[in-house]
Order: structure tokens, then C-alpha cells, then sequence
RNA sequence: GGAGAGGUGGCAGAGCCCGGUUGAAUGCACCUGACUCGAAAUCAGACAUAGUCGCAAGGCUAUCGGGGGUUCGAAUCCCUCCCUCUCCGCCA
């Protein structure tokens, strides 16, 4: 959530930025300075209204205990009560006009980065390794993985339904491997903390990073009690996580820290479970966009003067598993269109994925600046100051695990159909060097 | 699933039975000042959050898990939901 005062002071600036996004300014922010001056016009009413009522009570409190007689105040705070619940209301609505809007306003564009429409406007930061080159025609991942018999799409679909996948033998320990990998990197050089988290969260929690009220048909909700009320924050109901930033994120919700706590620096590897409603067709092959995958997610809280730096140190800190990997990866730097909502600037890492000739997004580093903060209400408290200030959030994929097994099995394939396992990994693939063909059971 | 206890400020913890200057005692932490070369200790003071009015000084309003009710007035009484803890049952 963006800060209303700050919307209030820079509205040109505001629409500008939204207008950088693709929005329609005048659709999003609606009426505002219409609905905000009617809220605070509202408010003042209702206050001064409920200030009169409360010297009255103090009145007949003061009264009833010298003894004396209060019926004229009592009578006349009785007769108050209609208007004041009628100017509650007025304000409430108002007050429930203007947060609908401010909630549905995406954070705001960091200035440098790119303007754009969609992902074309996204601009290539850096490239990295080199695209392996073959003396045969290379396969995609799921030919591979289902002729060496570690993947398996058919009998997932028939226990679990399309966009789901079984991974058996070299292939299951594969993907455990490098979940180890990530998570020893990242905790033994990279200075994070790992982080086990539910994987069912609340709602308050998935408002808290952005995901509700907007975008609930992403998710897959399991409340026990009965179907989900789009737009209603309803406690004690459980969703599947899309992500591990929601929980972890959400670790600090509602809480105020000391500035010398920070930065903090937390990864978790998890499932994330996704509906992918709105991409019927797209990526129905192999297990490039599944309803379940795993991966290690990145977070940081920081202060605002280290959010950028950390959000480079972050990114850095994704590309290095890449680069241990020895996969071929471009760095984008995400224009204004293609961001998400929450975020004020996006890298996204790509990797080469040689069976299919092309980049795929395989890591996304984010800083949130306030905006998950503010909503979630995470605070610091500056050395020496006495108010408290939103902390920064960041956070990005460490990586998608699902789709590292995926690029490993493209980049690392060799004629006979086997898969070389990159040299990191063999230690944790029990000094295994090669995924060859094995018995399906 | 059954029975009971409880949710109060950054933290701990009073107040609730018997509704009224209680935004909330007390302790700790944090901040400022004094003492000190400096620190510790000690003393004094300040110290919730959000909204809103105001150039400002400073007001005002709301918030004692969420929502609703009773009342002139609710942290305190009633209803309801959520959560935590203890015991029993079941279970990895």
C-alpha cells in the first residue's frame, strides 16, 4: 500500500507513475481528492460531534457523584446518539471508498527504471556463460527427463490432475540436491538464516505481502469453514502459499524492530502452490509452470537508505547459484508494465534453456520498499529516535527449483540422452556424475 | 473432538468481580538531561499507535484480540468469531 499523505502531496507525480505502469490514472485514483476531502470532512464532523458527547458523559459522571441531577445532560447526550451514528456511517463509507483505492494502487516505479508497455520493454542488464553448443539437435526437458525415467507427467496427471509431476529415483534426488545446494549457499556464504515456514497461511498474511484482496483466483484457498469471500479478510482460514515470502515476510508482521537488527536476511525452501488460472495453454508442456513446485526464496527487511544496495547484494546473491551451476543466464531489468504489483523495481534472472532455444525466467528480485511494510505493518526504530519508520522488504527466488532442475537437464544433456551432473551438485548427488536411463518401476 | 484458563502499550504485568477525569498502575527496555575524563551505578524527566483540525503552539477522535450489543458512558457487563495455553481423547 502506498502512503495516503504522499498520494495527497504529489498526485501529478503519482499519475504520472501509474500511467508508467499502464494504468489509467483517472480509473485507478477514481475521485480521490473528491473522496478524500469528503473523509476528512466527514471525520471532522464526526469528531467534534463524539468531543461534545464525551465532555456530556464527563458532565453527568461529575454530576452523579456530587449527587446532583443529570437528567438534562443524560437526555441531551440520548438525543446526540442518531447523529453521530449517522455520521459514523458516512465517514465509514468514505473511509472504505478511499482504502479500496489505495489498496488497489501498485507501488510506485523507481526512477530508473525503464519505461514500458510489457515484457519487451524490459531491458537486458548483463549476460552471463556461455550457451553450450551440440552436436545433435538438443532436446526439451521433459523428453529428457521422461526417457531417462525421473519424470514422469502421466501418472501425475492421473493422481493429481495436469500441470503436476512425479520425479522418481536420480531424478527425486536431483531436485533434494539442489534444494541443499541453494540453502548451504545461501546460509554459509551469503549470510542468511534458513527459515522452515507453514506452508498454509491466513489471509491478514497474504494482504500483508500483496497477493489479497487482488489477486485471490491465483491461489488455492482450503478454508475448512466455507468458500472464500473475494474482498473479505476472513481470520482463521488457511491458504496454500504461493510463495515462501508471504510467510516469512509475514514473520515480522506487526512488529517493531531495532534499527540495529537490521538488515535481516532470511531464506526457505518450500512448495508453492499456484492456480495458474489465466494461463490455460501456455507452458502445458514439461514442468515449466506448474500448479506445485519448490523453491528457495530470499528475503531481507532493511531501512530504506540500504534497500537498493540490498537489492543488488540480493540479486547477486541468486545469480551466484546460476554461475556455481555454470547455466547461462541474462540479467533484466523489468520495465514499468511488466512489474508486479507490489514491487518498485524487478530484476529478473533468466536462464538459457537450449532444448527450446530461449531465456526463461527462473529467479525474480524485487524491492517492495514500503509497500509490503505499510501493509503488513513492520517497523524499525531508527538508533536514537523515538518514532517508528517502515522497514524495507525485499525479496527474490534462490532459486525456483523446479526450473533449475529443468535447465540442468537442457544444458547438461548429452548424445546418448544422459544428463552430466554439474560439478557442485556431485557431492550432493552422493558423488553421482551422470543421470543415465533408469528402470521404471 | 471434550473440559478449563486466558488474550491489555516495545516487553513483562495490574486493572475486569463492584462500568464514570484509566490511554490505562508498576517493573524492564529505549530516549533526553544531571553526576563522570568516559562508562557503569544513581537521580530527574520524557516515552503507544493511527487518524484528523491547525502556519504553529496545541486540540480533538479512535484503539485494551476482531465484530456486534446493552448504557448518558464499556478495557470493565452481554453475544459472537479468531487465537494462545493447560488437561483428556485421537494421531504422524
Amino acid at each position: 500500500m502506498i502512503d495516503l499523505a504522499f498520494v495527497r502531496a504529489n498526485l501529478a507525480a503519482v499519475e504520472e507513475k501509474l500511467r508508467a505502469r499502464g494504468m489509467d490514472p483517472a480509473a485507478a485514483l477514481g475521485d480521490f481528492a473528491v473522496i478524500d476531502r469528503e473523509r476528512r470532512n466527514a471525520i471532522t464532523e464526526v469528531e467534534t460531534l463524539k468531543a461534545k458527547r464525551n465532555k456530556l458523559t464527563e458532565e453527568i459522571a461529575r454530576l452523579r457523584k456530587s449527587g446532583a441531577d443529570a437528567t438534562a445532560q443524560t437526555e441531551e447526550t440520548r438525543s446526540l446518539k442518531a447523529d453521530v451514528e449517522a455520521l459514523e456511517a458516512r465517514a465509514a463509507e468514505s473511509d472504505q471508498r478511499l482504502q479500496t483505492i489505495l489498496q488497489s494502487i501498485p507501488n510506485l516505479p523507481q526512477d530508473d527504471v525503464p519505461v514500458g508497455a510489457d515484457e519487451h520493454g524490459n531491458r537486458e542488464e548483463k549476460t552471463w556463460g556461455t550457451k553450450p553448443s551440440f552436436s545433435f539437435e538438443p532436446k526439451a526437458h521433459w523428453e529428457i527427463g521422461e526417457a531417462l525415467n525421473i519424470l514422469d507427467f502421466n501418472r501425475a496427471a492421473k493422481i493429481s490432475g495436469s500441470r503436476f509431476v512425479v520425479h522418481y529415483g536420480a531424478g527425486a534426488r536431483l531436485e533434494r540436491a539442489l534444494a541443499n545446494f541453494m540453502l548451504d549457499l545461501h546460509t554459509r556464504e551469503h549470510g542468511y538464516t534458513e527459515v522452515l515456514p507453514p506452508y498454509m497461511v491466513n489471509s491478514r498474511s497474504l494482504f500483508g505481502t500483496g497477493q489479497l484482496p487482488k489477486f485471490a483466483e491465483d491461489l488455492f484457498h482450503c478454508d475448512d469453514k466455507g468458500a472464500y469471500v473475494p474482498g473479505e479478510l476472513q481470520e482463521g482460514d488457511h491458504w496454500l502459499i504461493p510463495t515462501a515470502e508471504v510467510p516469512v515476510t509475514n514473520l515480522l508482521r506487526d512488529e517493531t524492530v531495532d534499527e540495529s537488527q537490521l538488515s535481516i536476511s532470511l531464506c526457505a525452501y518450500t512448495p508453492c502452490f499456484r492456480s495458474e488460472a489465466g494461463s490455460y495453454g501456455k507452458d502445458v508442456r514439461g514442468m515449466i509452470r506448474q500448479h506445485q513446485f519448490q523453491k528457495v526464496e530470499l528475503v531481507k527487511f532493511t531501512t530504506p537508505d540500504k534497500s537498493q544496495q540490498e537489492h543488488e547484494a540480493l540479486t547477486r546473491h541468486a545469480e551466484s547459484v546460476l554461475e556455481h551451476l555454470g547455466l547461462p543466464y541474462r540479467r533484466m531489468l523489468l520495465c514499468t508494465g511488466d512489474m508486479g504489483f507490489a514491487s518498485s523495481k524487478t530484476y529478473d534472472l533468466e536462464v538459457w534453456l537450449p532444448g527450446q532455444g530461449l531465456y526463461r525466467e527462473i529467479s525474480s528480485c524485487s524491492n517492495f520498499t514500503d509497500f509490503q511494510a505499510r501493509r503488513a505493518n513492520i517497523r524499525f526504530r531508527p538508533a536514537g529516535a523515538k518514532k517508528s519508520e517502515y522497514v524495507h522488504t525485499l525479496n527474490g527466488s534462490g532459486l525456483a527449483v523446479g526450473r533449475t532442475y529443468l535447465a540442468i537437464l537442457e544444458n547438461y544433456q548429452q548424445a546418448d540422452g544422459s544428463v552430466r551432473v554439474p560439478e557442485v551438485l556431485i557431492p550432493y548427488m552422493n558423488g553421482q556424475t551422470v543421470i543415465s536411463r533408469q528402470e521404471r518401476f
